[in-house]
RNA sequence: UCCCCGGUAGCUCAAUGGUAGAGCAUGCGGCUGUUAACCGCAGGGUUGUAGGUUCGAGUCCUACCCGGGGAGCCA
């Protein structure tokens, strides 16, 4: 027999005076001496739990009913009607409540109706989704998701599966997980001592990716507007708030486009991500409102309303030279024209100065990837960062470089073996054309949305150094 | 990896170096078409681990483990 999800009863899709089954797990059960029992009943399918009024009259009343707790789950069938009481409009008054499974040990139970902290929670991973916020999330996790391919399905990008495995290690950005079958109790070696990596599954070292970009520019360069949408992995000891050593990442790449161009779809496809968090998910983002940060709606609905702030670095590093917050010495690194930006001037540029996303453009080229563009001044290179306030970077990209005698320069400056871009360097001796991308943090758009302050806290089983659960 | 803070009941937290407590949860009783219901009673603890100081350690010291915040690195 079907069930009825809880969401299509409480939005009225099931007529008042119809009959209903409803599956779920108990929330909270209150008992009223006037003769039944009240169940909170939750399944997921939005927001807001269905009030089941179970009739003492019920066979297995005092038997079942009276012994539910938080986290049982039950089938519960019944009429529809307009509630007597003032929390809800409908509820489901029962004719039959089943037990489909029991709470084993309820004092045990790890998720009460209660406030529960987010560390506890994360020791609890195969159960916090059970919980307001962590539905909420989960929710919100699928709706963005899909408004990600949507934005993309709709102005013509496809969708490329780049590889997870990477058995070349060039991919440059930070410490990569090894991927092997060899026998680390033995490892085969070569005559001079070294471990013989032909003997291991790929005949060569293998990774996990650290990044989809170089990838994806190989269909970038034939088909134009690409994107990838997958998990990466770094191998970094980082131990923040912002950082994952598995999470997702979204990565645009768009050929015959400059860094503007690369800027304007990173701006059209936040605002696009953002309206549907709004639109689709108005109960959870509600929820996070109350609970977790009053701003968080009113972010959004900022965000899609106004334009990017844009600031080249060179008028950045202007703007922290000349703020008060320097002149005041309250900056711990100095500020000087060919730094990198460290955390307090990326915090100041966001949250002082504009108080919002700003994007911040054309860098020295000595502080970024050899990848990025050399601009016409020979200092700076076309690369993007997208600084957003209590986050820092949220979005990194670039317009590529794709002229072949600059690119071997810089892959020489920088102490790269050109033999292992060779197929790189391929697509810039056929038929190359100006190309740019960027990487998107997923979690961190998420911490954006929701004002949660981790981003293990907005991907269901985070892994850390040292965490890996579940 | 570095700096700072923390670890007490299932959960959230109290306890001047001197008998380990409260709220919630759970169990029992009462009350009520109830709303994180309410009222009463009860059970529930190797105070993160191992040492040390002291007549006496949850409290002070050392090491380690775990968690959080910040930094670096990055998305």
């Amino acid at each position: 027999m079907h069930a009825t999800p809880v969401a299509d009863v409480l939005r009225g899709k099931a007529a008042v005076d119809s009959s209903v089954t409803v599956h779920g797990w108990v929330r909270t059960r209150r008992d009223s001496k006037a003769g039944c029992s009240f169940l909170q009943i939750n399944d997921g399918s939005c927001f807001g739990s269905l009030q089941v009024v179970a009739p003492k009259e019920l066979p297995n009343y005092e038997q079942d009913v009276m012994r539910l707790t938080a986290g049982c789950a039950v089938e519960a069938s019944g009429k529809v009607v307009a509630s007597q009481g003032k929390g809800q409009a409908l509820e489901v008054l029962a004719d039959g409540v089943k037990v489909v499974g029991w709470v084993d040990d309820p004092d045990t139970y790890p998720i009460q109706p209660k406030q529960h902290s987010f560390e506890y929670l994360r020791e609890v991973a195969h159960l916090r989704p059970r919980t307001n916020t962590f539905g909420a999330l989960a929710r919100l996790r699928h709706t963005l998701s899909m408004a990600v391919h949507r934005f993309f399905h709709e102005r013509g990008f496809y969708w490329i599966h780049t590889p997870i495995v990477t058995a070349s290690d060039c991919e440059g950005a930070g410490a990569m997980f090894r991927v092997s079958t060899l026998d680390m109790a033995n490892l085969p070696r070569t005559p001079d001592g070294q471990i013989d990596f032909t003997k291991d599954f790929f005949g060569k070292q293998a990774f996990l990716t650290v990044s989809g970009q170089l990838a994806v520019e190989t269909y970038c360069l034939a088909l134009s507007k690409v994107y990838t949408f997958g998990p990466t992995f770094r191998a970094e000891n980082s131990n923040t708030s912002r950082h994952l050593a598995e999470f997702w990442m979204i990565e645009p790449e768009i050929a015959f486009a400059d860094l503007s161009a690369d800027a304007d779809l990173a701006e059209d496809m936040l605002k696009y991500v953002f309206r549907a968090a709004l639109n689709e998910c108005g109960e959870d983002m509600k929820f996070f409102a109350e609970r977790i940060d009053k701003e968080c709606i009113a972010r959004l609905e900022k965000f899609v309303e106004s334009s990017f702030e844009r600031i080249d670095y060179t008028d950045a590093i202007e703007i922290l030279k000349n703020s008060n917050h320097a002149k005041k010495g309250k900056f711990e690194f100095p500020v000087s024209w060919g730094m990198d930006l460290q955390s307090e001037h990326e915090r100041y540029l966001t949250e002082q100065h504009v108080g919002r996303p700003v994007v911040v453009m054309n860098y020295p080229k000595e502080i970024k990837a050899f990848y990025m563009r050399l601009n016409d001044d020979g200092k700076t290179v076309a690369a993007m960062d997208v600084l957003a306030p209590g986050i820092g970077e949220i979005i990194g990209g670039a317009q590529r470089e794709e002229r072949l005698d600059v690119l071997d320069r810089r892959i020489a400056e920088s102490g790269l073996d050109p033999k292992a871009y060779n197929w790189y360097r391929d697509l810039r001796r056929y038929g190359t054309v100006p190309h740019a991308g960027f990487g998107l943090g997923f979690e961190r758009t998420l911490i954006y949305c929701t004002g949660l302050g981790n981003v293990r806290d907005v991907i269901p089983f985070p892994r850390t150094p040292g965490n890996a659960e579940f």
